[in-house]
DNA sequence: CTGTATCCCTGGCGATACTG
DNA sequence: CAGTATCGCCAGGGATACAG
């Protein structure tokens, strides 16, 4: 079970939506899956070097649970998974915009890094 | 040494963002200190039933080291200290006003419950 | 290719006691 | 009143091996 002591009473809606996003690499799927539309496993993997199989598997389905991601299985040798985001994820992209606008401005005043999507550290 | 292998490298603005906001009650303090403008260190405290001082302290500081948070002491006896956003800080809550709103509907969308601020579960 | 299963470790958080 | 110091739990997350 995913999170399970979470999705308990929130204080208000800016605890609701930090329970869905809470994740080291949610942020990032989202960003991903608004870019692209539509990717497979391996796509999103190689996006971001560092993630484990087991987190990037348990982040989709904590995220399709809560109905942010959808899933599509292609019955096919070798096999094809395809994500892609709901319109209910579209919206919270949406609400994160500001946000994300407002971290951008952060990075920037404190001279922050980015890490680049491409270099894994060695 | 607060949160320090974070501020890390982000790969994007939400992550930047989100840094900042994660720890239990951040959305909490950023939400009191909204509507009330002020606020001392017990004020805190009873608004949030259930934090430890520990916690309390540890989150005021960090958010003060991140600049949302104005800490300002009164040489007195007995002490005390008051707490008020920068306006760092409320530019923050402003692009946080989407994602509350987004997670709102998600509350209500899904029946989730509110915690009321005034029942310590027992 | 797309995952599960297992082990382990870190650090976020809670509880309690003590201090200026 | 407004904190600091210490201890310990445990869930999130990483590494590795295995499976359909």
């Amino acid at each position: 079970m995913a999170r399970a002591p979470r999705h308990g009473p929130y204080t208000c809606g800016i605890d609701a939506a930090l329970d869905v996003v809470s994740g080291k690499w949610k942020g990032f799927i989202l960003w991903e899956l608004e870019v692209h539309g539509v990717r497979r496993f391996a796509e999103l993997r190689r996006g971001m070097p560092g993630v484990s199989e087991k987190m990037l598997t348990q982040h989709l389905r904590e995220m399709e649970e809560d109905g942010l991601v959808h899933r599509e299985v292609h019955a096919e040798v070798p096999p094809r998974v395809e994500y892609s985001l709901t319109e209910h994820g579209r919206t919270l992209n949406q609400a994160l915009g500001p946000l994300g606008a407002w971290g951008g401005e952060r990075m920037r005043r404190e001279g922050l890094e980015v890490a680049t999507a491409e270099i894994p550290q060695g």
